[in-house]
DNA sequence: TTCCTTTTGTATCGATTGGTATAAAAAGAT
DNA sequence: ATCTTTTTATACCAATCGATACAAAAGGAA
């Protein structure tokens, strides 16, 4: 037994057995189209292994079964087309944050070939007992973000960027349901342009500095 | 053959064959809460026939098929846990209605023994193709409501009750966001209090005097 | 009673669901 | 070349899906 150093050589060589014949991230981005358009329930494992070009033990020997994959398109999720979230929570005033979040919510339905709405809402909300938990982690990833959002809103107001007041989880509250709201609508095949209005007019109720 | 006086004992004698043993109203709204729980795709036969205790040919007998049952429900849910919206629509000021919509959808968590959310938000938001239709159709119930509201607005825009400045249309896509949304966080256990302080919040965007 | 009509309960239909057993195929290791 | 390890493809599993066939049951009409 020879010990290499760590990170030389060892990790670059192809793993033991027969290679992968597909890209694990290509298709979960595809199973990610297939749960976006028609939720978590409403993916069959034969929608999904079509669209991911993988047939039923690639699958399950890659990324376990429906609900763990189901959680690691989550993840993908969050961070590809729901990035926009994170990344205006690092704006430096409160209002540009809320301005930033929803416009970038308002611009989801830009790219044609994306499924509308958004995948976080309208993946699990309601669904059959055996879903029951793919609806927990959902509800979760929501309330996590409801959350961070609190936080960011709690630091604005201690930097004096909202008056004093104004309360950081009500508000927060309220953001998260007109982001919610706006995923609705975009499933209806709200346009970006209707989306970018409602936005503006969402704004309004934002507290004067 | 003798023909009777239009209403006055051929429709009060029983029907021919042997009488139903269930009423068909209660079904309905036990079919109801299992929809509005599970979302069409999560209701299963099984689960609504046991809710509305009765067995499957019942079920088809009295209601045609699922999905014939399912626009039995919604009928039935809109002029009962939805009344709230069209009764909205009959006050005096645009402000008014507004106020009544967001209060009714915050006060609908007010019975607990009723599912969490709306059902015509998470019945069939993304599902597989075989609810394609029923998905349509619910989509078409938030557009129509959306359109009444709008034509509301539009109304009070001629009233003199709107500024001269107020889009009606892209107002009643706001209220309708705000709406979609606080049904959203109902679904996510959101208590009437935490709602209407997002109500509160949301109003603040109505246009001035 | 003897029809006639409708509802009820049971048992079942073919199709589809999520999930696997099995063996051939494709690579590195020896 | 042979062994090991992993992935591939086919075929299949029990369970459940929505939907029905069938006959017994329960009423009014004659």
């Amino acid at each position: 037994m020879i010990y290499l150093p760590i990170g030389m050589k060892s990790d670059t060589t192809a793993p033991l057995g027969r290679p992968r014949a597909f890209d694990p991230d290509a298709a979960l981005d595809r199973a990610m189209h297939v749960f976006w358009a028609k939720g978590y329930e409403g993916a069959s494992l034969s929608n999904l292994t079509r669209a991911m070009r993988i047939n039923r033990p690639s699958l399950y020997a890659a990324f376990g079964n429906k609900e763990q994959l189901f959680s690691k398109v989550l993840d993908r999720y969050m961070n590809g087309p729901l990035a926009f979230f994170g990344n205006a929570l690092a704006a430096p005033k409160a209002r540009d944050v809320i301005e930033q979040i929803f416009l970038g919510a308002a611009n989801m339905p830009s790219d044609p070939r994306t499924p509308a709405g958004c995948l976080v809402v309208q993946g699990a909300l309601a669904c059959g007992d055996a879903a029951g938990s793919v609806r927990k982690e959902i509800g979760a990833r929501r309330a996590a973000a409801k959350a961070a959002l609190r936080r960011r809103l709690q630091r604005a107001k201690r930097e004096g960027d909202l008056p004093p007041n104004a309360d950081p989880a009500e508000l927060s509250h309220y953001v998260m349901t007109v982001l919610h709201g706006m995923a609705v609508q975009g499933a209806d095949g709200a346009s970006r342009d209707q989306l970018r209005r409602v936005a503006q007019i969402a704004l309004r109720a934002w507290p004067k500095g």
